[in-house]
DNA sequence: AGATTCTTTTTACAAATGTTAAATAATGCT
DNA sequence: AGCATTATTTAACATTTGTAAAAAGAATCT
């Protein structure tokens, strides 16, 4: 599913006059591995979808990068907080592949959501989405020692694993690149 | 702001109608000290919030256990991932003290969604509101040590210090109480 | 191919956290 | 008050993870 509006309307119903207005509000962009989507500091006004590629939302502190998460073809990427509060990011986005991404501006989408209940409740449900997705990570950061969320996370998300580099990797998880490269050897 | 329905007006504006058929649809419970208000297996089908008290949402792993949030005075207190899907939950949410909650069933809510679309708006923002708290929990566990988060505990929510136990806070910080311990007296 | 750069692994040592058990302190109960 | 229970701290040792530096391996470029 990497197709916007297709993907919208697989996560709640949409009538027929909002989903006209949504998809005349869809922009395209295409970026090259490594551009940036989002620079810490700007604000993030696009809600973007991932058609093609794969890119990664990170920070930087005292030269080491954390990675909040990646984001695959037929996902949402968006940096929540920004988005939300239409405040500075104190993240990046960066293409980790050449990809090309749908997206809906803030007030584009805002207009959306007042003129179309059905659009808000779309909206609703993305974050609903994304709070379920972080609440599981919290879990795991919480319950699971970094061996056992290196192996979670090649079961779960194997395709990634061929398209990441493991210094992301380490940064996703969590722990230092020489850390995780410890982990992969004693198995 | 103990008062539900005014808490409902500070997040997002509803018109008449909408706070009228809101107002009605609220329900009030009292909880004592140690009861669930959810047990993990269940389903979360109320979304509360803490009129006065405290609560937490935890799990339990092969004797231990772990502590997703406290829920103060003020604060929607559900199992976000039970309640959105609808599905069994792996939590507990448990009264830490005598706590009074008010609450909507899953089902009133989700009728008032429908109806009035500023109810589907305040829902919208509830939820954000957790995915960017949930946000910056990840980010702190990323980026910082125990004594780190530790500190930062103490110094955002210091409150909450006088009143939860040690152990709870350790199974918060995500560390053994042990370790905790050790924390707190180099300092 | 050779040179360069970037990624990953290895090594050695330091620091942080976990584990188990015991000791101490605090709390609640009768 | 005295007893029992629970919470917290301390100690000793094991394991995990971090740090810094070097080595090995891969990818890129000309």
């Amino acid at each position: 599913m990497n197709n916007f509006i297709e993907f919208c309307h697989s996560i709640s119903r949409l009538d027929d006059p909002a989903s006209a207005d949504l998809l005349k509000k869809i922009r395209r962009q295409t970026f090259e591995k490594g551009e940036y989507l989002l620079k810490n500091g700007q604000v993030c006004s696009r809600f973007y979808f991932v058609e093609h590629g794969l890119l990664k939302t990170s920070f930087k502190k005292e030269d080491k990068e954390f990675i909040m998460k990646f984001f695959t073809e037929g996902s949402i990427c968006t940096q929540l907080e920004s988005y939300i509060t239409q405040g500075a990011s104190t993240y990046d986005i960066i293409a980790l592949e050449a990809s090309t991404v749908a997206y809906l501006t803030y007030s584009d989408f805002e207009s959306l959501c007042q003129l179309h209940h059905s659009i808000e409740r779309l909206y609703r449900k993305f974050v609903s989405m994304a709070a379920i997705n972080m609440m599981k990570r919290i879990s795991e950061m919480l319950e699971e020692n970094a061996t056992v969320r290196y192996n979670n996370f090649i079961r779960e998300q194997n395709d990634l694993l061929q398209r990441v580099s493991l210094g992301d990797l380490a940064n996703y998880l969590g722990i230092t690149q020489v850390s995780l490269s410890r982990i992969r050897a004693r198995k």
